[in-house]
DNA sequence: GTCTATATGGCGATAGAC
DNA sequence: GTCTATCGCCATATAGAC
């Protein structure tokens, strides 16, 4: 592992935790078992190694959104991949949308700088969705509303993790881990059950 | 106004748009006009200030959870009273959610201290579905899985503001405003649909 | 109660030896 | 490339005049 990998690993784990303003170069540098003189010497300045590190963790969940979106596939098909794909994206690193949406908060100019004029392809979903409405293979709704409650239902227990332990799982982490496992199969039949085409609109 | 409620709106407008790390104490004095010695006169620590700001932001969205748990109502009415009065107080104190959940992943200890030992009562929650179930007025669902569905659909658009903002409506804030007005109509049908007795399992 | 002035410590950043 | 030592600043907090 070279000094800069070193580096940058402390910073994740101390960046991903703390939060920009929380967070020490003193303590990084015990992270890393070096000192700190040598994190100015590789990176200069807190706020550009903060960049690496707030940019890598926004580039690890944007392709999400977009992975399980091709064209030819049925909507309980895009439902499927889609949530399962990013559970286990947030499996692997629960923290990141925390970092990401604190930070994204305290600085939205960000955005501006690492999406440019990127968008969803809501036209793509769009039309996804039209046509398995035009099938009958689903009710209508909104492409923007239908990404955002599916986004939504996944990724905010997450974010509210402590909230939630505390408040419906006894304080108990394990119950948390179990509540989420449980929570993927969950979502995909809540969503797929409101999207079935033919029910009366309550 | 008091001096001392001169200066809980100043820190409350403070902490909650820059987090604990991130407010400075003179910042707050500017706000309030006066000076730091005022503040620690009245408050002694930063970390005394912010409790106040905290418990006073955490118990505000409380009651909420509680709110639409009348026992005898139906499920529909449950759905529509407790999306309804969320989203108005969330229309009320939008950065609330925010700062809430990004202090407790701060530091979770802090809900102990909050919280104690209440929770929400599930058994209520369970017992309403569990009676609604019977009736023949809504589909077999987990309730705890059932809440979390639910919260997460009102909040987590407010908590990701800037990256809904930028990735679904082309970075223009009015797009937001509109976005979310419409978005209460659309999560309780969404919920209903979801629900509603007699769709087959997808 | 409210102010000015200051103590005290920690922070990001740099100088300079090796 | 890596270290020790230190600069200069700004943070919270306190002392003490009014």
């Amino acid at each position: 592992m070279t000094t800069e990998e070193n580096i940058l690993n402390a910073a994740r784990k101390v960046f991903i935790s703390k939060g920009f303003d929380g967070a020490r170069m003193q303590e990084i540098a015990n992270e890393a078992g070096i000192n700190k003189a040598l994190l100015h010497y590789y990176f200069r300045t807190k706020e550009r190694l903060f960049e690496q590190i707030f940019s890598e963790a926004f580039n690890q969940i944007r392709p999400a959104f977009l992975a399980a979106l091709q064209p030819e596939t049925d909507i309980k098909r895009f439902v499927r991949t889609f949530v399962t794909s990013y559970f286990s994206l947030l499996n692997q690193m629960p923290y990141l949308p925390n970092f990401v949406i604190g930070e994204l908060n305290r600085d939205p100019q960000r955005l501006v700088k690492l999406l440019g004029k990127q968008q969803i392809p809501v036209e793509a979903i769009r039309a996804m969705l039209q046509r398995e409405i035009d099938n009958n293979n689903m009710h209508y709704i909104d492409p923007r509303h239908f990404m955002v409650h599916t986004i939504s239902l996944i990724v905010f227990p997450f974010v509210a993790r402590p909230i939630i332990t505390a408040l419906f799982l006894d304080h108990n982490p394990e119950a948390y881990q179990q509540f989420i496992n449980a929570r993927q199969e969950e979502v995909i039949s809540f969503i797929l059950r409101s999207i079935e085409p033919n029910n009366a609109e309550a």
